[in-house]
DNA sequence: GTTCTAGAAC
DNA sequence: GTTCTAGAAC
């Protein structure tokens, strides 16, 4: 039986977490200079991107008049997508149900960070309307599941929300532990989009749709990114990764 | 989103 | 000299 989505299977490349696998880390470099976070700004475009550079039995997708038609390899190979792939592969599944299927984080950035995504396909916060309500909802109760299935004996906090600019294509609910203990921590980036404003509450952004009907976002999220690195749990400023990591440390209740 | 690395910061 | 950050990746 053919997938209709992905009619072709990509192989994802494991991460050289393994020691093994030290002696050929160099791999060729999948560059790719568009900008992500023009691409996330935009409007949802609803059928682009499911065409396969390499696809012989679809010959016709409907030329777009002239200008911007698929021609570059992007699409499904392209980085940002992987989590349309992810989440079909029943080994990354978690949860799933009708309406949401959960994974872990490729990289997670805390002891426990889930991906909550709808099988409907809504390209970012930006296409969300009230028809989503409902949904925005059940995802953000999957997510609480999850922490109690997962993490229920654990006394970690968590949080629920979305990335105001995310890198990756398709609606997604980061549910993450406030721990931050991880080695895929490791830039300022990783650490101030889950600890600015440029981290949404799930709850508000629940609130936002029922209130205005779609989702917002105030000015300036860029840089948000690129604000000094305070501590989440006491407001600290530390100089530098390395020593926000060691900091993190003294509230961890291990 | 990640990797890689030049050169800034220490 | 070493650590660390930040920008390119065709």
């Amino acid at each position: 039986m053919v997938n209709e989505l992905y009619p072709y299977i990509v192989e994802f490349e494991e991460e050289a977490k393994n020691p093994d696998l030290e002696t050929h880390r160099k791999r060729k470099r999948s560059g790719n200079s568009d900008s992500v976070e023009r691409d996330a700004a935009q409007e949802a475009e609803p059928g682009a991107g499911l065409e396969t550079a390499s696809s012989p039995s679809q010959c016709s997708v409907p030329p777009k008049k002239g200008k911007d038609a698929p021609t570059k390899k992007e699409s499904l190979g392209h980085w940002s997508q992987g989590l349309k792939i992810s989440m079909q592969d029943p080994k990354m599944q978690v949860y799933k149900d009708e309406q949401v299927v959960v994974i872990k984080d490729k990289y997670p950035k805390a002891r426990h960070h889930w991906l909550v995504l709808p099988w409907a396909s809504i390209s970012s916060l930006r296409a969300v309307t009230r028809e989503h309500l409902e949904l925005l909802k059940h995802m953000h109760t999957v997510g609480e599941k999850v922490i109690a299935d997962f993490a229920g004996s654990s006394k970690l906090r968590f949080r629920l929300g979305y990335h105001a600019i995310p890198s990756m294509s398709h609606v997604h609910l980061h549910v993450i532990s406030q721990d931050f203990d991880s080695p895929c921590l490791k830039n300022k980036k990783h650490w101030n989009s889950f600890n600015t404003e440029y981290f949404l509450e799930s709850q508000a952004v629940i609130e936002m749709v029922q209130k205005a009907g779609r989702v917002t976002v105030r000015d300036g999220m860029p840089d948000l990114l690129k604000q000094p690195l305070r501590c989440h749990e006491c407001q600290q400023l530390l100089p530098s990764i390395p020593q926000l990591k060691e900091h993190l440390k003294k509230h961890w209740t291990k």
